[in-house]
DNA sequence: AACCGACTGTAACAGGTGGTACAGTTTGGA
DNA sequence: TCCAAACTGTACCACCTGTTACAGTCGGTT
């Protein structure tokens, strides 16, 4: 299951937390210019002083923001159950994971938020790529490997060729939502297009004319 | 060829066009927020008042802009030779102009832009989405009907495929362009990826297992 | 010469910004 | 009971924002 946050599960007692978190709902739904320490302590009460006691800077702040968010993605792939799998199911299963989180409300605003400030802010476009697209590409590529590895089937690039699953999968399904501002997929429509992604890298693999594998 | 600016070609001499133009460079850069109007007219001399004598407002301006770049999408793609070609050169050209204009400086910040601001604006979010991700996939899925159609092949949900194949081509390299401040990929590079990529989507027309096609 | 429309420069407006300073209050532990 | 640390409220700083108003200045057409 996905959770609204990291620690919504029980209330937060830290100061800094309490920060961190009210921070974090801020920033995903304003925007990092359009959110201010003004706006922040109205909403958690207390006062300036305390927020620039645990956090030097606005962009400090924003950067632990980012990185505490962005630190839900490889804990939530990571427990996909890959052992003993066919490599049919755990694609489905691995693409399940990824569409569930980066299309929910939580992870989109932070890759709109990402994308928007990455150019000010290098550092926080790096984490965000190492730990969201890059790792889970890094897992995909792990398992491909090994399965394939099995039939003696060996693919030329299999990073690239798994960059290109991961866009197939979510690419237009993000565009939609930022643009559109569509809902994210249902759990069955999830299924249905995890499946079908499966199925179509499988073909590719199969198949393998000039370059494929 | 991609140029700068659809008007940069010859000097600008109405001053509404000089504004938009300067207006574009500014917020491509800078973003929505962090744009001004002082800044504005700092860069191209006159005063505030001309400003709002052409535009009622900063977001008015602000969807003029995007409108205008947004623009140069259709016209891009649409003069791309798609008579009397095999089907895969048809998608090897394709994929090029998309690759080319997609990571091209400019239009990857407008849509950084775009998706950075389309909750704020939802307007600019439509636009965008139509005239640029959706005329590219109408125009791919027009194609590969009519090509399928002289083998007699029939592709189940085409819009579908042709939206995972345009997230197979751009979707990874974007992010790493967006996150990472990636060069876009030169012309021979561009040329490989759109072989490799057509390659795999007829790979998956032909194999076509559940769903597939 | 007279006129007009497009343009400019400057100033003002109310309101918000990140960040600091400081005096005062609450809290929890010894 | 005392003390220190954490926290709060308020006021302040210099600066920037979008937007409007207004008086003045050009270039070109009748």
């Amino acid at each position: 299951m996905l959770c609204k946050t990291a620690k919504s599960s029980r209330t937060l007692t830290n100061k800094r937390d309490i920060i961190l978190d009210a921070a974090a709902t801020l920033f995903l739904k304003e925007g990092y210019g359009a959110a201010s320490i003004n706006k922040l302590i109205t909403r958690i009460g207390g006062s300036k002083a305390t927020v620039y006691g645990y956090f030097e800077n606005k962009e400090r702040l924003f950067a632990a923001v980012v990185e505490s968010i962005v630190d839900e993605v490889p804990v939530f792939i990571n427990d996909v159950q890959l052992e003993d799998v066919e490599m049919r199911d755990g694609l489905i299963a691995i693409s399940e994971r990824l569409l569930e989180i980066a299309t929910s409300p939580r992870h989109l605003a932070l890759a709109r938020l990402v994308i928007a400030e990455a150019d000010k802010f290098p550092e926080i476009g790096r984490i965000y790529y190492e730990r969201a697209p890059r790792h889970i590409c890094d897992v995909l590529t792990a398992f491909l490997k090994e399965q394939t590895a099995k039939d003696g089937i060996k693919i030329i690039r299999p990073q690239e060729l798994v960059e290109s699953f991961t866009g197939m999968v979510l690419h237009h399904q993000l565009f939609r939502q930022f643009c559109l501002d569509a809902s994210p997929p249902s759990t069955t429509e999830i299924r249905r297009l995890a499946v079908r992604n499966a199925n179509m890298l499988i073909a590719m693999i199969n198949t393998a004319p000039a370059g494929a594998r």
